[in-house]
DNA sequence: TACGTCATGTAAGTCGTTACATGATTGG
DNA sequence: CCAATCATGTAACGACTTACATGACGTA
């Protein structure tokens, strides 16, 4: 799904700025199935625009930058329907992580249990994030949606934790201190 | 990882065409974490090639079209390990699917009954193929990097089917034959 | 005062896909 | 004979990323 038809979703749920979009985009709940940059939400934001699939309104408020609220038309409604009814492409997962496994008979040892360790903590800490939207989610849709990163995250969490104890075995473990260097929450709002 | 390193890297298993390269990009066991086609492979062989990286041989052999078999070199092998010393970027996942289901309730209930149950047969096809090549596979790497892509799609699959029951409910489930459609092997013409 | 966040946008460039062009062989 | 498979390649196009340009405000 393009650019174009992740801003008419994303509004279709509310009003938002481009930087708000980008943010459910990359960093919130919307992030473990797309991505988009703003290179390609602002342009994307403007087409949609002269189609009058959305609009916006400016606001100027003391204080803050001006920022251009985007909403959804009902013809741009439309459009989404519409576009929902055509058969969904594939879904698509691409891991440098795994083409990298397929040698690691070539590396030293260390290098790849490094890597799998890095893996192993940035899948913990992604299925937490999961997993607290999922609480504080009463929407039923997404709930399914961020249900299924669950689930995928669940397994491959288990599936590299009974994998790495097959490489602890090979020789002592230096460097994998990185594991609550990222933690660093015990301050949240002080 | 761009194509050329993938060139690289299947190439460092075994001598191969470009058509062979795609296959293995598409439908053979690398197909679940990467994808290439012909557009991006050729250029990338030539490009490969040019750097010494690669060297081919023809093969004019009665009754088959001339084809390129490419190898890696020594300066290739050199390369790519150098390349595996970098940290590799981050997984990606997109779906469709899963932006389609953020509006499962802005769709008639059929609708989303039989993207959920296409959704299912697709694992379940994709499951069985990754689980074949699990078998016969005496490559320890591959197996790894297989045995991921069986976690998460087992776990996918467990997910939608405990999801599909919910939906199940709702409404009588009409229209979702298209187990077989797609086998249509006969072709009755004049 | 300097950095981080909010906020918008453009331009250049990367990367890859789709569709096309070509042609031989095999099997039903 | 027709379709599928094997086989190579190019050109046009599309989609997105990166880096840049700009600027105001809050806070440490």
């Amino acid at each position: 799904m393009n650019v174009r038809t992740l801003c008419l979703g994303i509004l279709s749920f509310s009003d938002m700025t481009g930087y708000d979009i980008r943010k459910m985009a990359f960093e919130g709940s919307f992030s473990h199935f797309c991505e988009a940059s703003y290179g390609s939400i602002y342009p994307a934001l403007s087409q949609l625009t002269n189609e009058e699939l959305v609009t916006y309104r400016d606001e100027v408020s003391e204080g803050k930058p001006a920022r251009k609220i985007y909403s959804i038309t009902e013809k741009g409604r439309a459009v989404l329907l519409h576009i929902l009814h055509e058969q969904p492409g594939p879904d698509r997962f691409k891991s440098e992580f795994l083409f990298y496994s397929l040698f690691y008979d070539k590396m030293p040892p260390s290098q790849f249990r490094n890597l799998l360790n890095k893996k192993i903590s940035d899948i913990s800490e992604k299925l937490e994030g999961l997993k607290g939207a999922l609480d504080c989610c009463d929407h039923e849709p997404s709930h399914f949606a961020i249900g299924y990163g669950v689930a995928i995250n669940t397994a491959v969490l288990d599936y590299l934790k009974t994998q790495v104890e097959k490489f602890d075995g090979e020789a002592e473990t230096p460097p994998c201190p990185p594991k609550d260097t990222f933690k660093e929450t015990s301050h949240e709002r002080s």
